[in-house]
DNA sequence: CCATTAAAGGTGC
DNA sequence: GCACCTTTAATGG
């Protein structure tokens, strides 16, 4: 009897673990000021990293010294930093002033001990995360860039839209810098598909909303592409 | 079709 | 007054 899950949409958190709370004394908590490295890129940490609140920003340091995002976490997310790669180049910074909770392997296995049901929690987190990349991975091969933006905006409308007077809408906080880094494409590009799907009256992007009126045009449009 | 660059317009602290 | 994001236009792969 096994559980279907639904895949996160947006690389955030993936799984929070709340219960991972109850044990906090077991390892050892700090706090970060907004814009305050938490890892610095090659550093070795032999820790989980549990986020209590606040928000942190996971990325790669290019070859060219560029910041890439990778994933964002937010309340009750894990890290694992337990195991280092080498020459992973990945900065981990606070967007927001925040708190976070370190656990090195043996307090983790103490949690355990009090609490095995975590374990299937962390798993779980794992899971969420490496099925995110995994259909990233397949995302960016498999489409093109802008079927990439107009398919994540179809799959918010399926996991968060809500039936309002006649239009779709998805209350959410995306700037277009975020659907940039997720997508992968320039945020110039991304500015003027949402003015094009303005201009086509299919939708429209506010600061914490997205209010969609044609839904059929935009899944149709993830297979014609945009003409702008 | 999309990235890049430059420049100007917005917003919030 | 500055940092950060968005838009618009131009150019080129």
């Amino acid at each position: 009897m096994g559980e279907v899950l639904r895949g996160c949409v947006l690389p955030d958190t993936f799984y929070p673990v709340e219960n991972l709370c109850d044990y906090l004394d077991f390892g050892s908590q700090r706090s970060y000021r907004k814009g305050e490295a938490v890892l610095l890129p090659d550093e070795v940490l032999g820790k989980i990293i549990f986020v209590l609140s606040g928000r942190l920003k996971v990325s790669t340091i290019t070859p060219d010294g560029r910041e890439k995002f990778i994933y964002s976490a937010g309340q009750y997310c894990l890290m694992d930093r337990l195991f280092s790669f080498e020459e992973d180049h990945i900065l981990i910074i606070a967007v927001e002033d925040s708190k976070v909770c370190f656990f090195t392997k043996e307090q983790l296995l103490m949690v355990f001990k009090q609490d095995e049901e975590l374990i299937i929690d962390v798993l779980r987190n794992f899971a969420s995360k490496v099925y995110y990349f995994l259909n990233q991975t397949n995302e960016l091969n498999l489409y093109s860039p802008s079927a990439r933006i107009l398919r994540l905006l179809y799959e918010l409308y399926k996991s968060k839209g809500k039936y309002k007077n006649n239009t779709w809408e998805i209350n959410i906080y995306l700037p277009n810098k975020g659907i940039s880094e997720i997508t992968g494409l320039h945020f110039v590009t991304v500015s003027k598909i949402f003015g094009y799907l303005k201009r086509q009256k299919i939708l429209k992007k506010t600061k914490t909303k997205i209010i969609i009126y044609d839904v059929e045009r935009l899944k149709s449009l993830i297979d014609e592409g945009i003409t702008y």
